[in-house]
DNA sequence: TAAACTAGTTTATAATATAAACCAAATAAC
DNA sequence: GTTATTTGGTTTATATTATAAACTAGTTTA
């Protein structure tokens, strides 16, 4: 039974990286209401994701308001593929 | 995006259900070898899964040794499946 | 009969998740 | 025009969880 990465198996980092892995960018805001956190929750596992070089956060504006928009990394996109298959060991899938 | 069920989200314990989805029984020192943990969290994860209602445990004798048999319930049988098709969600299988 | 091993449990600690409290800027209301 | 209110977050405190270390009780071996 392979390690399920840590970083991963945690339900609103899952969430984000799943999302992500779908769109080419997505915001705060838009990541908040489809995953149904709180703001604090979101940034602090935003923040882990992108320590652990998962994802890349940039801040910037719309006219006035600021946005913050991540991305998917490449070493997020393979890390989230291969919790994928360790996970297919434990599903039976 | 469903909720995944706190009680089979974590590695140990979903393992271990893993196991006993496929198995007649199984007893505490082949649940320990298979998953490769230490005997302390494996009876904390396996007290949990007994709280829940998610596995029976049977403390008997072979020979003169002690033997700890666990068994999925139907329940823990239903909760398991329910957390795999929530998952689905969001792997995108 | 003392040392070491087996089969666990209990307890202490470290890590994690989560929400509550906070902050700064922008907009709306009075 | 200044005082709420809302938006878009971050920081911090707390509760929960995971994990390992320490412990117990009985068993086998030397």
């Amino acid at each position: 039974m392979k390690e399920l990465d840590p970083i991963l198996h945690s339900q609103l980092r899952l969430a984000v990286m799943s999302i992500l892995m779908n769109v080419e960018e997505a915001d705060f805001v838009y990541l908040k209401e489809q995953t149904e956190s709180t703001a604090g929750n979101l940034s602090v596992q935003i923040d882990k994701l992108s320590n652990a070089g998962y994802i890349t956060v940039t801040k910037g504006f719309v006219g006035k308001k600021t946005r913050t928009t991540c991305q998917v990394t490449e070493q997020g996109r393979k890390a989230f593929e291969e919790y994928v298959e360790a996970l297919k060991g434990y599903l039976n899938l």
